[in-house]
RNA sequence: GCGGAUGUAGCUCAGUUGGUUAGAGCGCUGGUUUGUGGUACCAGAUGUCGAGAGUUCGAGUCCCUUCAUCCGCCCCA
């Protein structure tokens, strides 16, 4: 290492960017937290079973993508590359079961190892939901709901197209799995290199292919509803019919299917096409057999997760600071002053700024530059008055007063 | 993991067919008479030209390697 630099696909957040994704995160919370949802922090490393034997031995984030390592004890242990697996995993070791429905939202740190690019990271931020232990549409559209609330308050509503498509239960994602496999070893010639091996690991993702050769072939695929069961047909149906209801518009997207193994029945994706190949922004769905795979029992699960990082790049305005108040004191025996001026305005709850150096014209540069709107500027004749000078420093009027009123002209 | 592009001050970029002490704008620092900013004017600082090796009398400019970023694929948030 020749440089003093960050590991590749890891990123230094601050300023704007931090002050962005704290706006996602925020908005998020307080939208989730309106239906009910509470923070939840789990480890950010678990056992490496808790990964692999969950997201699908065959995925990609399993097979190649996953930061393990050996702790000094000889566990594997892995950064979580997702959230839910972990979220399921402490309802399990919690036993939360007895108590449901189960209402979680989390935020913070995910690691994938892949090649970076704008919009993916190495290390990244998801904020997510997961709601255990409902079988009912009403979950999957009031989760959908949320996300789509959530977005709307981001004001990013406009720029995000949902897609929705339904995996079915187990049977009919069985059913369809062999149709679609009998079709396309009738036109193995014709895919793309990719796509041959696909076959073999996971065909579903065929669908989603962009090569144009796949994309003839898949053409005439048979269809995923075809498939469904009258059970499945009927959910699905009934998740859309709540959709209609609440206003909520929806693109419905047969080639959509997700990359873990967990998701059954609603799958969906909300979408950008500003952030070029990272379209996804947020995305979600069912897993109704996850936690008993965990050996938590038949409980239900739903959910999704955003990439904050993503959503933030979406957001068009700076998000501002509050602007303080500059609190300027001139020539050196007014400092203390200063300083109890200062602690007094922040008990009462105002942002202030104190100025520490520099000659009058220095200090008012500072405020300026840190967007105050007023300066209470205390000089030796303010100190010998008890008063302050208060300027608004949009206006630019001034006006003396005395101390004890400065904070009643404040508010 | 594969393919392509890029890498020059804090930021955005210029730098001609290789030729002396590498530039601009923004930002930063100081000043335009001693207690008044946001506009204006004046002055100033700043770079191992991503790193390493090579060709050459001479490399920011050419070759190679490497690192990082960006774009596409794979995959995904």
């Amino acid at each position: 290492m020749d440089k003093v630099q960050s590991v590749r696909g890891t990123y230094d957040l601050y300023g704007a960017t931090k002050r962005k994704m704290k706006k996602v995160i925020s908005t998020g919370s307080d939208v989730v937290e309106k239906y009910g949802f509470e923070e939840i922090e789990t480890p950010i490393f678990e056992f490496t079973e808790v990964f692999a034997r969950n997201l699908g031995d065959t995925s990609d984030i399993v097979t190649k993508e996953m930061y393990c390592f050996e702790d000094k004890g000889g566990d594997s242990l892995t950064l979580r590359p997702e959230g839910t697996a972990g979220v399921v995993r402490a309802f399990v070791s919690n036993g939360m079961q007895q108590n449901l429905p189960v209402k979680f939202y989390y935020s913070g740190p995910m690691f994938r190892y892949e090649r970076p690019q704008k919009g993916r990271q190495r290390q990244f931020t998801q904020f997510g939901v997961e709601l255990l232990g409902i079988e009912t549409p009403q979950a999957d559209i009031e989760v959908i709901a949320m996300a789509y609330e959530f977005l709307e308050k981001l004001g990013l509503n406009g720029q995000v197209t949902v897609e929705i498509n339904s995996l079915g239960d187990e049977e009919s994602r069985n059913a369809y799995r062999t149709k679609l496999v009998a079709y396309l070893q009738e036109h193995y010639d014709e895919l793309s290199e990719d796509s041959k091996n696909r076959l073999q690991k996971n065909p579903l993702r065929i669908l989603d292919s962009k090569e144009e050769c796949d994309k003839a072939v898949v053409e005439n695929a048979p269809l995923y509803a075809d498939s469904l069961n009258e059970a499945s047909q009927k959910f699905f149906a009934d998740v859309l019919r709540g959709l209609d209801n609440l206003g909520i518009k929806y693109r419905i997207n047969n080639r959509l299917v997700r990359g873990l193994d967990y998701y059954s029945h609603t799958v969906f994706e909300l979408t950008t096409d500003k952030l070029g190949a990272q379209g996804t922004v947020l995305a979600g769905g069912r897993y109704n057999g996850l936690v008993s795979q965990m050996g938590g029992g038949d409980v239900a699960g739903i959910g999704w997760a955003c990439g904050v990082e993503r959503l933030s790049m979406l957001l068009e305005e700076n998000v501002d600071l509050p602007r303080p108040i500059a609190v300027i004191p001139v020539g050196e025996d007014t400092n203390d002053k200063a300083l109890e001026i200062a602690h007094s305005l922040r008990l009462a709850g105002f942002h202030v700024e104190q100025s520490y150096s520099g000659n009058m014209k220095k200090r008012m540069m500072k405020a300026n530059k840190v967007n105050a709107a007023k300066a209470v500027i205390i000089g030796s004749d303010e100190l010998a008055n008890n008063t302050v000078t208060l300027k608004d420093l949009d206006s630019g009027e001034q006006k003396t007063i005395s101390q004890s009123d400065l904070i009643k002209e404040l508010q």
